[in-house]
DNA sequence: TAAGGTACTTACGAAAAGGTATGCAACACA
DNA sequence: TGTGTTGCATACCTTTTCGTAAGTACCTTA
């Protein structure tokens, strides 16, 4: 299957890509995931310093709508709720590999000269 | 060069990358500039229906820092300026490729039933 | 009967991002 | 002297995002 994209559309395409990504909390949620991992609410919880219930459950609950992760529901007492991501969401890995090695050319490519520190 | 990432360090050198790419109207820019376009700033602001003044040169003046696109000041009246990307700003190209190819794949490989439109 | 563990939900407020509207400096031209 | 062009800067407001804190349902165990 082939595309034809049109300046417009691209960066349409790319930006419906970055929607998915964006969010505090998500990019961390998902390199926990990478690799088959499957994580419970708790684990996750744990893992990731900082994070609020609240931020996580909403982060996954997005994630699972967007059909990047996968959510298992054991009917126990206590509850048990395992994440794991869909093979879609395991074909990020190359796409942010990208990403990463874009990133790392930024020395020595072109003459920027400041470290271009960002202030957010 | 070589880099060893954890899940902690590669998630956080994605996530610095895509700030550089977030930010409304970012995307729109940096696909007019792709292929070594060189744009006024009045071109862009015709170019992308919609942007307000502000937002172009806020978008630009970021990505200039972060040395992903180019500013060239000629000293005229009326005033011109133009810009283009650096060599690291075209390098961005494969990975948003990758992300586009990622997007594209996501019907037929995993059992995401509903169309899983976002509500923004 | 009370305490505890798990996976959430909800209310509230601060901060950041984004949009609209207006102003400004410099000079050329009429 | 007044008007027009270009590339911004600034003030103000709305919307979205993020963080904190508290509460809930369910059943198990002491």
């Amino acid at each position: 299957m082939q595309h034809t994209y049109t300046r417009e559309t691209a960066a349409e395409g790319v930006e419906n890509a970055l929607k998915l990504l964006e969010g505090r909390w998500k990019l961390v949620i998902l390199f926990h995931l990478f690799g088959g991992h499957v994580l419970r609410f708790s684990d996750l919880e744990r893992a990731i310093p900082g994070i609020s219930q609240k931020m996580l459950i909403q982060q996954l609950r997005q994630m699972e709508k967007d059909g990047i992760v996968r959510r298992i529901v054991h009917h126990q007492v206590p509850p048990k709720v395992e994440y794991c991501l869909t093979d879609w969401g395991q074909a990020l890995c190359p796409a942010l590999d990208a990403l990463l090695t874009w990133a790392a050319q930024r020395e020595g490519t072109d003459g920027v000269s400041p470290p271009a520190a960002r202030r957010d």
